[in-house]
Parts: structure tokens; sequence; C-alpha cells
DNA sequence: TTGTATTAACTAACCAGTCAGTTAGTTCTG
DNA sequence: CAGAACTAACTGACTGGTTAGTTAATACAA
């Protein structure tokens, strides 16, 4: 079975699982290579070294975080709630935002700088055109709703573990993100 | 200089900067001896080992958090505040709690879980006399005022990067945060 | 048969933990 | 109070195991 492209996706797939399990220090190339089925030779082919390897990983997944989740600033609720499904459902891409933020090795995030920024010149003129209320900055509101909708995950400081039984009802979750996001950005309109 | 306790100090003086930098697998043990100016074999002598004087530090620095910061049912978004001032002058103490929750090696967590419960009961009877709002559930509550109040550390999955600029006015941030906490623990009263 | 995919074996560096031994300080004894 | 006996603090050198990355040789496909 010779297949290049097969073969450098399998790596990607292990790698993902290593690094979200044990970070950039903490991953072993030799168990993803056991992992993918393939020679550990091979990752030094399709990809110069470790470090690489995870900046491919991380910016690829960044890419598809900013696909997946439609920016709606009319409609900040949703989206807070959209954040939190999205979340819930890839604790590994958590993970590996987690390692990615605390190893510090990160590169090429630019593309992380350039959402964020058009996010925050969106709330302002959603704030501008009256839709949601000026009760707070663009950047304070854009910050809350993304810790808020990933205060489930390993993202929470304190600890999953901390209020891990909530996890047992989503919904309710949803329900009070969607309500406290509410709160926030409507304060000051139709009040 | 021969003095047990002094020595034992500046272990741990060491060895927090070099976990808060590193996390448990990253950190160097010869750095902290060189960093602590003793010999390494000191470490071995007043720890087990690498794993229990990270543990050591861990509950020595959560000890203090739940010392320093006052509990007030009555006044959530002053807690929150209170809250965020600790974690934006102790950068280095959220570094280790993020390490310790995504190393996963932590143990004796209970004094955690305690002070947690503790505050949830406390919130529930708070809702119960009427001093703050039923719209939201006690744990929902919590753990929204945490993530909230630590949004601007380590702590953000998004990356500290993702809002520095607003590190600039840390009034400002202290105000956004009471006023959201209020709209939050205050729904339903007195509107 | 030519070049690409793949492998096994190897290396140099690193690192947690150990160990045999030394030095500083304290207590006991005559 | 001298100095021997003892204890606690400390040191430098070492080791066994691990790990990222390399090299040289082999299998395969066109």
């Amino acid at each position: 079975m010779r297949n290049a492209e097969a073969t450098r996706e399998r790596i990607l797939e292990a790698a993902m699982a290593e690094f979200s399990a044990f970070g950039i220090q903490g991953a072993r190339v030799d168990r993803i290579a056991e992992n993918a089925g393939i020679n550990k030779n091979m990752i030094y082919i399709y990809f110069k070294n470790k470090q690489t390897l995870f900046n491919t990983i991380l910016q690829k997944q960044l890419t598809r975080v900013y696909k997946e989740i439609d920016f709606t600033p009319e409609d900040l609720p949703g989206f807070a709630v959209r954040v939190f499904d999205f979340a819930v459902n890839n604790p590994e891409l958590m993970r590996l935002l987690a390692w990615s933020n605390i190893e510090q090795h990160a590169e090429g995030l630019s593309e992380r700088d350039d959402a964020h920024s058009m996010k925050v010149i969106s709330i302002t003129e959603a704030q501008n055109s009256g839709l949601i209320g000026k009760a707070f900055p663009p950047s304070f509101i854009l910050t809350t709703i993304m810790t808020l909708a990933t205060s489930w995950t390993i993202a929470n400081p304190f600890g999953l573990a901390f209020d891990s039984a909530s996890l047992n009802n989503v919904q309710a979750l949803r329900d009070g993100i969607a309500k406290a996001v509410g709160l926030i950005v409507y304060a000051g309109i139709e009040a």
C-alpha cells in the first residue's frame, strides 16, 4: 500500500489525538507513528518536525472553526449557543486550543486575529444601528460571549469538574447562555 | 549557610516559577535547582519527586486563593471584581491552574470541590431569601461569574491576545464585569 | 530502471532520580 | 571546656531510560 495522501492524512489524524491529549511537549512522535500505523520517518518527510506538525493541525482546526460557526451580530445569543454546542461537541479541539495557549509556541494566528477584529467591527456596527445595546464595549461583549460559551469545557480555569453536573442537561445550559447573553447585549434596549 | 526551612522555601519559590512557565512535564528539575541556588538532590530530600513538588505548590496556592478572596453572596458583582483583580494580579497562579487542569495529574482537590459546593449553597439561599434573582440556576451563576472574571487571563480559550488591549484599562473591565454580573444575578428583581 | 514511498536501525542529547561521600553544626563526655 | 561522637544539611558525579530527529538500505509502481 503506497499512498502518499492517505499516509499524510493518517499522520494528521493520529497527531491530532496525540497533541490533544498530551500537548506539544508531551506528545510522543513514536506514539503518533504507531497509532497512525506508519513509520516514524514518514512524519519527518511529510512535516518538517513535531512543531510544524502541530502548527499544521492547529491551523487546519482553526480554519474549521471559523467555517463552521456563523457569526451573526444581529443574533448574538444564537451565536453564543452555536459556540457552546461546537465547544461541547469538540472537546479534542478545545484541548488543542488550550495547549497552544499555554505552551505558547503558536504561530500563524493572524487568521484568528483577523476573525476577531472583524467580529468587533460587526458588533460596533450593530450597536450603532441599534440592533444591540451600548451598555458594554464591543470587545467586552465578544470576550464575554466566547468565554461564557466555553465555560463548560477544558477552558474553565477552575476545572471542568467544577460544574460537570450541569453537562447532564445541555439544553438547560443552552437556554441559560442565550438568556445571559441576551441580558448583556440587549441591555438598554426595549427595557 | 545551612538552613533547612529556608532551603525548602527557595525550592518552592523556584519551582512555582518553573511549573507556572512550563507545566509538570515541561518543568526541569535541574533548572529548579539552579534557580533556587541549591543542589538538585535537596529537592528529592524535601519532596518525594517532581509530581509531589507540584502537588504541594498547587495545594498551597489554592489555599491562598480561598483565603484571600471573600465570597459574598449578597454582593456577587463585588465578588466577581475581586476574582478579576486577583486573577489579573496573579498570572503565575492562573497558569499553574491551567497546567493542572490540562495535564490532569492533579490530586487532593477536595478542598476545591468543597469550596465550590459551599458557594452553590450560599447562592441558593440568597435566591430563596430574595437577595438575588432566580432567573438562573445557582451553579450556572457561579460558573458564569468565575469564567467571566477570568476571561482576561491565560484561561481564555482563544488566547489572551484575543483581547489584550482591554487590559490597558483595567478599571473599565472591572466596571463591565460588575455590571454584567449585576444584570445576571439581579434579573427578575427590582425590574 | 528510475524515482518515490517506506522501513529498520541508529545517534546524540536530555533528564528524573540515585548514591556515595563531605561539611557544618550540635551534643555528649571526661 | 576540649574534643570526640553524632546528626542533619548538602554536594557532585553518575545511570538507566527516553526521545527527537537522521541515515542508509529496501520495496514498489510506472
